[in-house]
DNA sequence: AAGAGCATGTAAGCTGTTACATGATTAT
DNA sequence: ATAATCATGTAACAGCTTACATGCTCTT
């Protein structure tokens, strides 16, 4: 029987909840490989040759992956004999990896993903059009609007009560962070702008 | 004698150069600590307390990370025995400590840490000045924007390229990104602008 | 008495980084 | 021949997250 079973910090973590479960760059090849049956090795030139963020295109993390997704049955993979050369072991979404896939996308938009893990959501939303449709990218910006929202007053009331008590460096690099984020809400909105006048077309 | 010695990928990571080197979660509690002798419970309640980004507040992150800088002599903590209350071991910087930080915040801006760890460097500026003075975080902000410029410029060269080729959702996704990017390039000039008026005023 | 806050830590387990291993083909 | 590219992996190691352990004080 713990007797300090709650305490004050709520470790500031995504729930990660370690060992099973698929974490971020599980998620992140699902999505590829769902879009386009890939090789390990055409995976690591995705990220070493496009703008794809913070993922690193190193063998000891994307071989180990995929080869735990194969494990759990969500990816399938296929040797192909090529001519030649090395032969390669191409990798297809299963039924269940794709179910995994639409549930990780269908998740709500949390505040704390808004403010520590954005980059994570612009992922999501890199996904989800293409998996579930038009409708649920909507809903989604306008989750990640509302969030934005209370996200940038709360920066700006945080800056206008500690800000002048702040080092002038200190001052400046939490505002390019505000700016930032406001930076994304325009977006957002006028994502959502795009949206709508899709929808309108086709209605 | 390895001849697989050069490969096509260069791994997509910061030289982190694992072992005795101080990571960024070390710089960062040496900066914070050189602004004010704080306990790890002070350190603590600073993540969780303030828009301080993606920093856990974990005990597990960061006792540990306190005891490995105590032991290189970079910090020295000194129990301060309290009516009453347990003790907290009260961490100040040490010199070495100090030109540790110093050398970190001297580096200069790599195009690299432009795209790939943008909050790393605002965490650097966060304390530049304080610990270096306004020259350097001038020189530091001119470096940013210089990178931030070539870095704008290739997301939407890559945008004009590929942009029509991709699904709607992946493209706007990108575009928030180079959105963001803009928005942080806007922040590096007008802040330029603020340390060169400092510097007037002083003259 | 119970619970929350103060305060410091440890242990297990997973992930990612670095570096190494292997080996075939194609261009110089 | 030599180097680069294609291609898949493993091993060592360090870091972080989660969860647990401990124990004091102050408020309700």
């Amino acid at each position: 029987m713990p007797h300090g079973a709650c305490q004050t910090f709520r470790y500031n973590t995504l729930r990660t909840m370690q060992g099973r479960e698929i974490n971020l760059l599980g998620y992140l090849l699902l999505g590829l490989i769902q879009q386009k049956a890939a090789s390990g090795y055409d995976l690591r030139k995705i990220f070493s040759g496009t703008p794809m963020g913070r993922f690193s295109d190193s063998p000891g993390a994307i071989y180990p992956a995929l080869a735990k997704l194969e494990g759990a049955g969500l990816l399938a993979g296929r040797v192909e004999a090529r001519r030649g050369l090395r032969q390669r072991k191409v990798l297809r979404i299963t039924r269940t990896g794709l179910s995994e896939l639409k549930a990780w996308l269908k998740r709500p938009v949390e505040l704390d993903d808004v403010v520590r893990k954005l980059d994570v959501l612009m992922l999501r939303f890199a996904f989800l059009g293409n998996v579930l449709g038009d409708d649920a990218a909507r809903r989604f910006l306008r989750q990640l609007e509302a969030h934005l929202k209370t996200h940038v007053a709360s920066l700006k009331e945080f800056l206008e009560g500690h800000g002048p008590a702040m080092p002038v460096s200190g001052r400046l690099a939490l505002e390019s962070g505000a700016m930032g984020y406001e930076a994304q809400l325009r977006w957002a909105s006028r994502a959502v702008v795009a949206y709508e006048r899709l929808k309108e077309k086709v209605t």
